[in-house]
DNA sequence: GTTATCGGCATGTCTAGATGAGTTTACTTG
DNA sequence: CAAGTAAACTCATCTAGACATGCCGATAAC
C-alpha cells in the first residue's frame, strides 16, 4: 500500500489529496459492489474531521466511482462499461458476455410520422408514418442508457403490438428474417434533455454520450431503423477500432 | 418578492429550500453577469449558517445556474444553451482528419515520468522519462480541443526543443520517417477539467468529449503515441464508420 | 414461526468558529 | 499624480460537535 501521506501545506486541498488516494486504492483494491469503511473510519485513518473526507467522497461521487446510501454505506460503482461500435456489436451481447444482465424497459411506442431527420436516415418521404419506440435499458438493475428507435411502419406493421421487449434486433430477426447491420455512427455529447435525467437516474448537470446510429437490412441495405441512443457518459466508454 | 419562509421541520433541507428560493429570484431578478449578494449576507438573509448557504449555493452550481470565483463572488450564469438536435450538426469533422486547417497553439512541453494510466499505453515501464505536450487547436480563431499527447523522450529526443507546432504527426513523419497509425480510441464525456473551460472558451457545466487514442508506429506496431482529446461537445460530432 | 421493537451503525443536515487565499478598494507615500 | 501598500471583502478549506434519519440485525413479544 502506497504511503498516504496527507500534505497540509502543499496548497493542494487535503480532500482533494484524499480523493486521489481513495479513486488509486478503489481501483485496486475494491470490487464493484462492495462497501468503502464507514466515514467515520476513514476519517479517522486519514486524521481528518469526518466532513472533510465527506468532500472527498463527494468527488467520487461526482466522477461516478461511488455511490452512497442513506444508513447503509458508500459503495463502489461498476467500472464504465466499454462498449465497442462495431458493425454487431449489440448492447446485450455485449453484456452478457461479462456476465451481466441487461434489462430493456419500453417507455412509448408510437406511431409518427417521420420527419426531417427521421426521414432522411431512413431514406423515406417526409410524413411516412413511423414507428417510435422508446426503451430503456438497465444493467443489474441500473440505468445505462436511453434509446428512442425509429423503424418503418410499412416494413415492421405489427411490431405496435407485438413487440415487448428484449432485444429489439433480435425481434426484427425471428419475426421478419432480417439481420440488421449498423452502417454509421455520430457521436457527440450533451447535458440530458427531457425526462432523460430523470429516467438514468442521473444528475441534470452531467453529460450523456449521444450516439445516432443508422442500421441497415444486411442483404439489401436498405436504411431499416434509425436510433438515437443517450448513454450515462460515466457508465460507459465507446471503444473504436478503427 | 415572494416570503423567504424556512420551514424548518417540513422535511425538506433547509438547503435545498434556500436553493429553491434564490433559483427563484435569480430567474426573477438577476442579470447573466450580475453577481450574487455575499455567502454571509445571504446566510444572514436566510437566517441559516454560511455552510448551508453554501450547500444551497452549490445545489445552484450544480444545475449551471451560477458559477463561484475565489475572492470576487458568485456570479449568474447565461441561461443554459438549447441544444436543438441538429443545430451544431453542421461541424461534423472526421476524428481521423488530422491535417485541417487549424491552427496549433502549444500551451506546454515538459518531460515528466510515465505514471499509470500512460506507461501502460505506451507500453513502457512506469517512471520513463515521457515528453508532455499539451497543445490547443483552434479553426478560424474558435477554440476546439485541447489534446495532450504523451510521447516517449527515448524514441523522439530532440521533440522538446525543435518541435514547435503544426501537425505532430507531420513533425514526426519529416524528422523520424515514422508515419504513425491509430489503432483505437476511448471515448466518453465528462464537464471540463481544471483549465479546459477557460482554454476552450466553454461555460464549465458544458460537456466535453473525451477521446483516448494510441498511435502506433506503422510497420513495427510499436506504440508511440498517447493522446488524451477534448472536445468542446457542442462543436464536434464523431463519424464512426465501421 | 412471525411480528414488533430497539439499539447500533451508517449517512444526512446544521451550527459555530478559525484560518487561508484571491480580489478589489482606498489610502498613503513618494 | 502615480505607485505601492494595507485593509476590507470575497470565497475556500478545515475542524469540532450535535442531532436527525435510514438501514439492519438481534432480541423480545405474540
Amino acid at each position: 500500500m502506497s504511503l498516504l501521506a496527507i500534505n497540509r501545506f502543499g496548497g493542494e486541498a487535503v480532500y482533494s489529496q484524499i480523493a486521489r488516494q481513495l479513486e488509486n486504492e478503489i481501483q485496486r483494491f475494491y470490487q464493484p459492489g462492495s462497501y468503502l469503511p464507514s466515514e467515520a473510519l476513514l476519517a479517522q485513518r486519514f486524521g481528518v474531521n469526518r466532513h472533510t473526507l465527506r468532500r472527498a467522497i463527494e468527488e467520487l461521487m461526482q466522477s461516478g466511482l461511488v455511490e452512497r446510501s442513506h444508513g447503509k454505506g458508500t459503495r463502489v460503482l461498476d467500472a464504465p462499461i466499454d462498449y465497442t461500435l462495431g458493425q454487431n456489436t449489440r448492447f446485450t451481447e455485449l453484456l452478457e458476455a461479462e456476465g451481466m444482465t441487461a434489462v430493456t424497459r419500453i417507455l412509448r411506442k408510437l406511431q409518427i410520422p417521420a420527419r426531417d431527420g427521421v426521414a432522411k436516415r431512413l431514406g423515406v418521404p417526409e410524413n411516412t408514418p413511423v414507428i417510435w419506440l422508446e426503451t430503456l435499458r438497465l444493467v443489474d438493475e441500473r440505468p445505462y442508457c436511453v434509446i428512442s428507435h425509429f423503424v418503418p411502419l410499412q416494413r415492421f406493421p405489427e411490431m405496435l403490438d407485438s413487440y415487448t421487449g428484449g432485444s429489439l434486433h433480435d425481434f426484427i430477426l425471428s419475426n421478419y428474417q432480417v439481420s440488421l447491420r449498423r452502417v454509421e455512427s455520430l457521436v457527440t455529447a450533451t447535458l440530458p434533455l427531457g425526462d432523460d435525467a430523470g429516467l438514468l437516474h442521473m444528475p441534470q448537470h452531467q453529460p450523456v454520450l449521444r450516439v445516432k446510429s443508422v442500421n441497415v437490412d444486411v442483404t439489401t441495405g436498405v436504411p431499416l431503423e434509425y436510433a438515437l441512443t443517450r448513454f450515462r457518459a460515466d457508465r460507459i466508454q465507446l471503444r473504436i477500432c478503427p
